[in-house]
DNA sequence: CGATTTTCTACCGACAATATCACTAATTAGTAT
DNA sequence: CCGCTAATTAGTGATATAAGTAATAGAAAATCT
């Protein structure tokens, strides 16, 4: 029994998608399956639970159902308009509906502890979960910062990381594939890179847009060889550009905290080399990482250009610091309310 | 004066002509054999009016005089050419309107960078590179009027750098300069001062035979007057105009300038001649022709300097004390001081004890030793200090008050004196004296001892600034041209060099330290501040310094010769001295630009990161072992928040928490501190209050257009009752309370919140962590509390320091006189101008305040006092009687708060404003000891609170009997408490509503108190929106509710019938709320007709340049400065700075436009009601302060004072202003369209439709408003011709708007936005004004009556 | 021209985002005549 | 010496930054089709 893949016709009805972007036709998603190889990872995947959140109209529900039929799959979508299409379009299907929103942390909660309807297993770190797969389209442009939050929730292995090396397929905005994908010394480098380069395996399975590949890493592209599609592809039509992204978590080993600390300071002055730079993070930086570096030539380097292992290195030494500010958040009160009475 | 008006009208059509064909404009240009040619002729009268880039006419034009000025009313056409001719082109940064301004904009960065260079160079003696600068400024076409001025300076300069260049030499030199490289540029009056002034100096090169005609020769070729040549008080000293007049004889006295005339005449007298210049005696007195009017009388200083002549001082001989004349003005300073001897002979002449005797004599009389009581120790009764209040307060006599305090006064003009110009050098003298001290007692003590750290600071950073402007100027001095091979550093230092060479480098260390101390923990910072803000408080306060050394050096050099005489003589000169004062302040034309603050704070402060060290101790991670290093004190980094991110430049803790047990009243600036001697008297736009520090009569927001209105109102002398009440507000001497001081001091030592300030806290506690991998919303919620913590912390600790720096300020003026110089916002309320502590300030502040005159009660005094302490309770709605039984039930606790503060029952914490209550009940207890209390001489100031008193302008405004019931403006037995009632209202909506079965009313119903609704009825005025109120309820509701969610769900319910019962009790006031709401739409949106291209660059969408703009009673132009702001970012040392660019021209915010007209409109009332009353109670005799709608004064004077307040406030009421408000819009927006939609079916549409296709063939395109609006405009400019033709072409001209001409009823053809959309057009229509709403019957003088309109 | 998206959110005193890169206009240098 | 072009630079505008949409949500204005 086969699920039947919403058509363009019908999607095209739909008006408002809230800047969300999906790819509606089936013929792309066929080589984007063909590419990921799930089977690989999932050898078994009757066992497999799902998660698709914002799953828009639903076209890569369907397709992936019916090609891997897995144990359970849950669709979590809370936008009214498009629940209500998810709803008529897939009466009577496995697929399971649910009006939540992706973007609350007590969603999950309730799913898995409150109300138990999605428990995945736990499976430990060693390798990929291959009972528990997450399926997002956050394209949204203004939801950027939910695909940072989940990238943190790596680092801090909760949320749904806590469940082990969960696998996700993850729809963003182009824009948002090219920081987070960018290599040390490209252009776009910035702190989510280094952040997905420390906590995760990640690879660009498809974009939307040829022109965009330009500003992605080309050593990178050719061995991801990402699958091209047009605009047209797309629904809504207009906007920006999107990509798909494989994002498996990897294994680390440092403080996060100071780690963050040091990284989000350097990365501010990206082009400053770090036998200047290191004094933004706090009284004296400088002297103190000039005598402890031992490796002149990293001294000359830009905090664009290192590696997370390089950051690694730097937030040892600055663990090691006996003088390192004591208060690594960042504290602005930019709105102190006008008392009155 | 007809040749320069002619003049401007040619250079503005060249520069109209230059501007069309550079930027390509897609305006209509006409082909030569159009029909229409006659539209762009190139007679310069008719092209005159309409350029866009001609300066001041472009925006203040015809409609723009003010209208409450006595010929305002008359043709257009006269004042038009009359503002033509005063003020054509003129080139002055300041008086730009954004309309015109853009043109010119860039020249006038380009200018301002050039006048600072040449100061620079000027100032370092590189008189070539001043030369070649000269010539650069000469090529500015718009500054040639202006350029002379420059010159003048660069001629000065050269006067003084080659002092024995004979007068001849000199006068070839300026000949040469004149004719061959500035042929265009005539000399002025001062010019010839210059010369004047070199023939004299150096006549030992030029023979006596020649000096006299020479000099005549000079004073012959005056362009104006001599008396114009003579008033060059900063090139002629006093010697020089003592020689002219009195040695030479070659002027008669009378044509000396008013302020120095007094000094020349007593020097006259006087046996022995400053100079010794042989009288010759065939030398005639030049009779010159003055035409020149009277200067405008300026009175500074009047009623201090009046007593004084009366004093005892006349009697006291002076001779023996002379002194060798300095050279160097900084040192003139120290000497400058009167001899103390003479007023400590005065001071021990009066009745005093025994004891203030010893004081006195031991007390040293020299201001430098003695500026205020800032030394570092806790001690406040040292006894190097002095309370002249007891003392003062002791004389048993009128006279010897008078005595006393006119002694004080001439002690004190040279202590302000001091304060203003020396207190970073008493600074850095503090930090060396405990550094000395420190060092002798061993190197710990150093690192202790914060002073003794600061001069270390200073010494290490003093050399980097050295070496730096050593850069400068070494750039300086280099040709400009060649910048190859510079790096960025050098290239920035060629922008802020010039005038970082201007200030003394020691003074630039200090001043850099003491801002970073004061900035400690503001901007929301945990342990620092922003570089932002920093970097520009710095480049301020450098900028400060130099303006005061500038003027105190040039008075110095004007009165070099003229120090040391009789008492009466130094009175006459220090008169003279304030004259020239202002004078000087006015003239210092360079404001620095902001970038250019912003890149001398980060110059100074990134050398002080470098030097500055502070020894730190912290664990080592590994080993756990101790370590102790050295660290920066500064350390600059950045913060990031809500993904932006924000430079901070954070301060070491070890400092800081130095920093939190030091008395830091040093690094107030010291130029804003308030004041030991009335200020200076407000005389014009730019010259009042401090004495060397220029402040502006406005606070204005960055917009040149504020500052044009002003200077012209101020010019045209239409503002002089402001000055008037502002003079009033400036001339109350207060002094601190000493007793509530006591009080609050021991508080504050034991670091303990107390009332409304917080404790004090060393290191934020915050909650522990949650383990990482929680559920993220736990995470969440920990940072929630964490930064709420935080927030918290900051704003405390901010707080603290902020109490700190008012505590430190009143401990320094304990024992003082002390007056607040006042200026205004845009909208004309008045604010002091010291920062910190002020009795605009809060409670505690205003607690600490009491004025310094006493008054005996007398039979009022006494129950007033009784009633200010019921309204400081709160309980200010009740009757008088009421209230003063309120008082008279509470004397035991009275009696309590006042003998055992702190120790006793504390009843005086539980009043609304806790300090003034307890200040009022010492006065009281002191009150209830007296056999005759109406005998005690009270010193506390009495507040009169208007009811509502933006309400109760509304009221008298709409003549609205119900809403002036409510607002006290009707007599009647018991006060009217408007909240109460609007509370009241509420309810018996919430009833009816209940018993329709609403069940949020249900819920509701008994929930409204007074307080609920207070708020809101208040911010109602200025303009609340639904939302907001919705927020403020909701506070009020939420102790009511537990769930946020439910208590915002019924605060947005319960709002609606707030806002529908404040509607239904002041409907009048929201009729004209309204009204002023639409009419600053309409404005806002509509377009001035020559309107700058820019603004209609994108065809049919213009940007929208007009802001509302009206005049207030007593004549103050108010323009609202809302418009799109537009920042940029500067470049500095340390990081980039976002700041307002000053030069830009950016289209009105109609939005905040809208907003602000109401509760600007009321407040611009509501502050010239407070200014009349200010200058008739002065007139009266009476002490006076206002905290905008609380008027204060003492007790015996709250009767007279009340009368005063109803009689001002009926008279302002007197006239229909809103009427009057729409005839001055229907004035100053006479000709101004907007762009409306018309019916496409009406003939008017059918007509517009024929001109515009007729107009579409000629140019071969589709017309645009732009085009239309080009049109009109030319219509206007014909009309306005003094040409009869073009008048005669202008009336036959038909243009799409000028069909509007003579429809009667607009109102019926405009569509308003609703209208269908096939059927409707846009077109431009002229602007109209909604009409104002009916005035009611209120009778505005029956609160005359009102006894509860102020109380 | 109507629907949709963005922008507010009570006035004044008052107080502020920044680093980097791509692109363009303007100036300078250079070279040849 | 002048004119021309290439090359450099100065200046401007755009974009990203962090990472729960600040505590909040509905109207009015601006923009787009």
């Amino acid at each position: 029994m086969s699920i039947p893949i919403p058509g363009i016709k019908d999607i095209s009805k739909l008006k408002f998608f809230y800047g969300f972007k999906y790819l509606w036709n089936p013929t792309v998603y066929d080589k984007i399956f063909e590419k990921l190889d799930l089977t690989k990872t999932y050898k078994h995947p009757k066992e497999l639970k799902v998660l698709d959140l914002y799953p828009g109209v639903g076209v890569q529900s369907a397709i992936f159902y019916n090609k891997y039929t897995p144990k359970q799959y849950s669709l979590i979508e809370r936008r009214s308009s498009l629940y209500k299409f998810l709803q008529a379009n897939f009466v009577d299907s496995p697929l399971q509906i649910l009006k939540k929103d992706p973007y609350d942390w007590t969603t999950y909660s309730d799913l898995i502890d409150k109300d138990k309807v999605f428990v995945p297993e736990f499976q430990s770190p060693e390798r990929i979960n291959d009972s528990f797969l997450t399926v997002a389209n956050v394209t949204g442009e203004g939801s950027e910062g939910l695909i940072m939050q989940w990238l943190s929730c790596i680092g801090n292995k909760n949320w749904l990381y806590r469940f082990g090396k969960m696998k996700m397929l993850l729809w963003m905005p182009s824009t948002t594939a090219r920081k987070l994908l960018a290599r040390p010394g490209a252009h776009s480098r910035s702190k989510c890179s280094v952040v997905r380069e420390a906590f995760t395996e990640t690879k660009l399975i498809a974009i939307s847009d040829a022109d965009e590949l330009k500003g992605f890493d080309s050593k990178c592209l050719e061995e991801w060889d990402p699958i091209l599609f047009s605009a047209a592809d797309i629904w809504p039509t207009k906007g920006k550009p999107i990509a798909l992204v494989e994002m498996d978590p990897a294994d680390f080993d440092f403080d996060v905290e100071n780690w963050d600390y040091v990284t989000r300071h350097l990365m501010i002055l990206k082009r400053t080399p770090l036998s200047t730079v290191m004094d933004s993070l706090g009284h004296g930086g400088q002297e103190y990482f000039n005598s402890r570096i031992t490796d002149k030539s990293l001294l000359k380097k830009c905090p664009i250009d290192l590696t997370n292992d390089e950051f690694v290195y730097l937030t040892k030494l600055f663990t090691e610091w006996p003088f390192k500010p004591d208060i690594l958040m960042d504290f602005v009160d930019m709105y102190q309310t006008e008392h009155s009475g | 004066m007809l040749r320069p008006a002619y003049k401007s009208l040619v250079k503005a059509s060249l520069l109209q002509k230059r501007l069309i064909s550079s930027k390509g404009s897609k305006l209509y240009k006409p082909s030569p054999d159009s029909a229409s040619t006659i539209l762009l002729s190139e007679d310069p009268l008719v092209a005159a009016s309409s350029s866009s880039s001609s300066a001041t006419s472009g925006i203040i034009n015809s409609n723009d005089f003010p209208l409450f000025n006595k010929n305002s009313q008359n043709t257009t056409n006269t004042t038009s050419s009359q503002w033509n001719n005063t003020s054509d082109l003129e080139f002055d940064p300041f008086n730009k309107s954004h309309a015109s301004a853009i043109t010119t904009m860039t020249r006038t960065r380009d200018v301002m960078q050039l006048w600072s260079l040449l100061e620079a160079c000027l100032q370092s003696h590189l008189m070539k590179r001043a030369f070649s600068i000269l010539e650069s400024l000469y090529m500015v076409p718009e500054h040639k009027h202006r350029f002379i001025e420059d010159y003048n300076m660069y001629l000065n300069a050269f006067s003084k750098n080659e002092p024995t260049f004979p007068i001849l030499k000199m006068n070839e030199k300026l000949t040469n300069d004149l004719e061959t490289n500035f042929k265009d540029i005539n000399y002025n009056d001062k010019t010839l001062a210059i010369m004047i002034h070199h023939a004299l100096n150096f006549h030992s090169t030029t023979s006596s035979m020649l000096l006299i005609p020479t000099i005549s020769a000079y004073l012959k070729m005056s362009v104006n007057s001599v008396r114009e040549i003579l008033s060059n008080l900063d090139i002629l000293t006093v010697s020089d105009l003592n020689i002219l007049v009195n040695d030479l004889k070659i002027i008669s006295p009378s044509q000396l300038p008013n302020s120095v005339k007094p000094i020349l005449e007593s020097l006259a007298l006087s046996s022995t001649p400053v100079n010794n210049i042989p009288n010759e005696d065939g030398s005639k007195k030049l009779e010159v022709k003055d035409g020149s009017s009277e200067e405008r009388k300026v009175d500074v200083n009047h009623g201090s300097m009046k007593t004084a002549s009366l004093d005892p001082l006349r009697e006291v001989s002076l001779n023996g004390s002379t002194e060798v004349l300095p050279k160097d003005a900084e040192k003139l300073i120290a000497v400058d001081t009167i001899g103390m001897r003479v007023i400590r002979h005065t001071l021990l002449g009066l009745s005093l004890t025994a004891e203030q005797k010893e004081q006195i004599s031991k007390f040293k009389f020299d201001a430098n030793e003695n500026i205020l009581n800032m030394k570092p120790t806790q001690d406040d009764n040292s006894d190097t200090s002095i309370n002249f209040f007891e003392i003062y307060n002791s004389l048993p006599t009128l006279k010897e008050k008078k005595a006393f305090e006119s002694a004080l006064n001439i002690f004190n003009q040279d202590r302000q004196k001091v304060l203003e110009n020396r207190a970073t050098e008493a600074a850095r003298e503090r930090w060396k004296h405990d550094f000395e001290e420190a060092k002798a007692r061993g190197d710990i003590s150093i690192e202790k001892n914060l002073n003794a750290k600061l001069w270390r600071w200073y010494n290490d950073m003093l050399p980097l600034v050295k070496e730096e402007i050593k850069h400068c100027k070494s750039s300086l001095s280099e040709k400009p041209t060649d910048k190859k091979g510079l790096t960025k550093v050098e290239i920035n230092r060629l922008g802020y060099g010039p005038y970082l060479t201007l200030i003394d480098p020691g003074k630039m260390c200090v001043i850099t330290i003491l801002e970073l101390l004061k900035l400690n923990s503001t901007g929301g910072v945990i342990e620092g501040m922003r570089t932002a803000r920093a970097v520009i408080s710095v480049g301020k306060a450098i900028e400060m310094e130099f303006r005061s050394e500038q003027v105190l050096k040039s008075e110095s050099q004007t009165f070099r010769d003229v120090n040391k005489k009789s008492p009466e003589f130094k009175k006459l000169v220090q008169n003279a001295k304030s004259v020239f004062r202002s004078s000087q302040i006015e003239q210092s034309k360079i404001l620095w630009p902001q970038n250019i603050r912003a890149q001398i704070g980060s110059v100074l402060i990134s050398m002080l990161i470098h030097v500055a060290k502070v020894s730190v101790q912290g664990v080592d991670p590994i080993t756990k072992a101790k370590v102790h290093g050295e660290a920066p004190a500064f350390a600059h980094g950045y913060q990031y928040h809500n993904g932006s991110k924000l430079g901070v430049l954070k301060i070491h803790k070890t400092l800081i928490h130095q920093l939190n047990g030091e008395r830091l009243i040093a690094s107030v600036q010291p130029q804003l501190l308030p004041m030991l001697v009335e200020p200076k008297s407000w005389i014009n736009w730019r010259s009042g209050g401090y004495h060397y520090t220029q402040s502006t009569l406005l606070r204005t927001k960055d917009s040149p257009e504020q500052v044009a209105y002003l200077k012209a109102a101020s010019e045209n002398g239409d503002i002089d009752r402001v000055y008037d009440g502002l003079n009033v507000l400036g001339n109350t001497p207060w002094t601190v309370n000493r007793k509530v001081f006591d009080v609050v001091s021991q508080v504050w030592n034991k670091r303990e919140g107390f009332l409304d300030i917080p404790g004090a806290q060393d290191e934020m506690v915050l909650p522990p962590a949650p383990p990482r991998n929680s559920d993220p919303s736990i995470l969440r919620t920990w940072k929630l509390e964490v930064k709420t913590i935080a927030n918290k912390f900051s704003s405390d600790r901010s707080n603290r320091c902020d109490t700190n720096y008012k505590l430190e300020i009143a401990r320094a003026f304990l024992g003082e006189k002390l007056y607040f110089p006042h200026n205004l916002d845009f909208r004309g309320r008045a604010y002091p101008l010291s920062p910190h502590f002020n009795h605009l300030g809060n409670d505690m502040s205003r607690g600490l305040l009491i004025f310094w005159h006493g008054k005996k009660l007398g039979p009022s005094g006494l129950k007033w006092l009784k009633i200010h302490l019921s309204n400081l309770f709160g309980f200010d709605k009740l009757r008088l009687e009421d209230r003063v039984s309120f008082t008279e039930s509470h004397l035991e606790d009275i009696k309590d708060s006042a003998e055992n503060p702190l120790t006793g029952q504390g009843w005086w914490k539980t009043a609304d404003k806790p300090w003034q209550a307890l200040a009022t009940c010492f006065e009281l207890n002191e009150v209830m000891k007296m056999d005759n209390p109406e005998d005690f001489i009270s010193h506390q100031p009495i507040h009169q609170d208007g009811t509502c008193n933006g309400l109760q302008h509304y009221a008298a405004l709409g003549g609205d009997v119900e809403g002036a019931t409510q607002v006290n403006l009707v007599p009647s037995d018991k006060p009217q408490d408007v909240y109460a009632h609007v509370a009241r209202l509420v309810q018996k909506r919430l009833e009816i509503a209940a018993e329709k079965g609403d069940e949020n009313a249900k819920i509701l119903q008994d929930k409204i108190t007074r307080k609920v609704v207070k708020q809101t009825v208040m911010t109602n005025v200025y303009g609340v929106t639904y939302v907001g109120a919705t927020f403020q309820i909701a506070k009020q509701l939420s102790p009511i509710f537990d769930d946020r969610k439910e208590s915002l769900d019924f605060s947005k319910y319960l709002t609606k019938h707030v806002f529908g019962a404040i509607r239904e009790l002041f409907h009048s006031a929201h009729l004209i709320q309204d009204w002023l709401g639409e009419s600053a739409k309409r404005i806002s949106k509509s377009i001035r007709l020559d309107v700058d291209e820019k603004s209609f660059k994108n065809g049919n969408k213009p940007d929208f340049m007009s802001s509302v703009i009206w005049t207030t009673p007593l004549g103050l132009p108010i323009v609202q400065p809302y418009r799109e702001e537009s920042k940029k970012q500067v470049e500095t040392n340390l990081q980039t700075v976002f700041i307002s660019d000053p030069f830009a021209v950016n289209p009105v915010n109609a939005r905040r436009q809208k907003a602000g007209l109401p509760p600007n409109f009321i407040h611009s009332l509501d502050a010239s009601h407070m200014l009349l009353s200010a200058a008739e109670c002065g007139e009266k005799g009476l002490d006076f302060a206002s905290v905008h709608d609380s008027y204060w004064t003492h007790a015996s004077d709250v009767d007279t004072m009340s009368v005063v307040l109803r009689e001002q406030f009926i008279k302002l009421h007197e006239v229909d202003l809103v009427l009057r408000l729409k005839e001055e819009f229907g004035q100053r927006y006479k000709n101004y369209v907007k762009i409306g939609k018309l019916k496409r079916s009406t003939d008017l549409a059918q007509n517009i439709i024929k001109i515009r296709k007729d107009l579409s063939k000629k140019l071969g395109r589709n017309t645009t408003l732009a085009d239309e609006i080009y049109f009109e405009k030319k219509r206007q400019e014909l009309l306005n011709s003094p040409l009869v033709e073009d008048r005669n072409v202008g009336e036959k001209m038909v243009t799409t708007v000028s069909l509007f001409q003579d429809i009667k009823d607009l109102d019926a053809l405009e569509l308003e936005n609703g209208g269908d959309e096939k059927s409707g057009m846009s077109v431009l229509l002229p602007l109209r004004l909604p009409e104002i709403p009916p005035k009611g019957d209120f009778d505005v003088t029956v609160l005359r009556g009102s006894q509860y309109f102020f109380s």
